[in-house]
DNA sequence: TGCGCGCGCTTAGAATTCTAAACACATGAT
DNA sequence: ATCATGTGTTTAGAATTCTAAGCGCGCGCA
């Protein structure tokens, strides 16, 4: 039962709710229009089930609806998103992000649709022996960090530093930079960068 | 195995594919990234699975779209529907037409979303015994059909015939008119009616 | 009041989506 | 060549959506 969670806010089953009475119909007509049962509409309605888009759209087809209607509705209606659960995080994938192959697996969780802001915050977690790789990471940014727990070795430019539980650092990260988790713990680092690199 | 009927013309499959190729991610990145599996990935662009729209929002939001834009670029790449298949037909409720409560069923089936459209045909069926009411029909509209099966008595003004299989009709829908099935054998009708009437 | 009807809700089970693991194929390195 | 790695696909089973049937409630009418 997670998956109507990431739904519950965008509210879909409200959004049909509204256009079926719009269209003075019971669920049952509607049911009988879109050639599904009035049961799954209750349930779609009351953010019980998230519908397949099929199903969705034969529902909008029954109430002349378009899903590019319904959904351009539904993100006019909710207003910008400030809050994300642990477990709606962006997880990133190291290679993207340039780091070297056979670099250890560098965990990078985001916090909300970075693309459509001027902030980039990462949640980070460096195994131990895990390395941004030799290849200094380059980029149009500015970037800061506290470390969590564990310790993590940075390196900007020509200096080099361990940073351990509360360290913290801030740098312009056109400035070759690099970062290695030396120690047998793992590492975590809550991180910072505007504008988003990635 | 219908679901995917109904959205293969979409090809929601295709677009998501083109969504996560121009971000240059493969599958099991976007699923790392949205919280699903690199099959399920593969199933949905095969369209072979219709996604919740949960799963769709997820995979999108990965990708940086949002659900309006993704089916706006849907539904312009889908040039206009020409096709029904049988199944594909929107079943019309009777009250909603201004029949009369106790009236037997009567088996409406719409052709396409006739509110985007000048022209709305039906395929109707009439069970035994089926009468659209003794309150008269009248809409602005101009409507003409023909009997496929079985046989109905048509009552259009202070007119009155009963139409047998290869009979039609064609009349000003102002004039108030009325069907009913009179025989003990179903009776099917094919109608037009511009514009649309409900 | 009591009955019938339509409404939305609930629930067990069928159908579909999604997961986890394996497969087939290609490409590049040793 | 052979292996290792990356890609998309397939498949049995878990999880979720959807169906079919029934429930409870409220409203209108006898």
């Amino acid at each position: 039962m997670m998956t109507a969670n990431v739904t519950d806010r965008m509210d879909v089953g409200g959004k049909l709710k509204a256009a079926r009475r719009s269209k003075g119909l019971s669920q049952r007509d509607l049911a009988l229009r879109a050639g599904l049962t009035n049961g799954a509409i209750s349930l779609i309605e009351q953010n019980k089930t998230s519908p397949s888009v099929a199903s969705l759209k034969r529902l909008l087809d029954a109430v002349s609806m378009t899903l590019s209607e319904f959904f351009s509705e539904i993100e006019e209606t909710n207003g910008p998103k400030f809050f994300y659960g642990a477990d709606e995080f962006i997880e990133l994938s190291p290679q993207e992000i340039g780091l070297s192959e056979g670099a250890s697996r560098v965990s990078l969780r985001q916090v909300g649709n970075a693309s459509l802001h001027a902030l980039q915050m990462l949640h980070e977690t460096y195994p131990p022996g895990a390395d941004t790789g030799p290849g200094m990471l380059v980029h149009e940014s500015e970037e800061a960090g506290i470390v969590i727990s564990g310790a993590i070795e940075v390196t900007v430019g020509d200096h080099v530093k361990v940073l351990n539980p509360n360290d913290g650092y801030l740098f312009d990260s056109r400035l070759p930079h690099r970062f290695r988790n030396l120690g047998d713990t793992p590492c975590v680092v809550v991180s910072a960068c505007t504008p988003p690199s990635f």
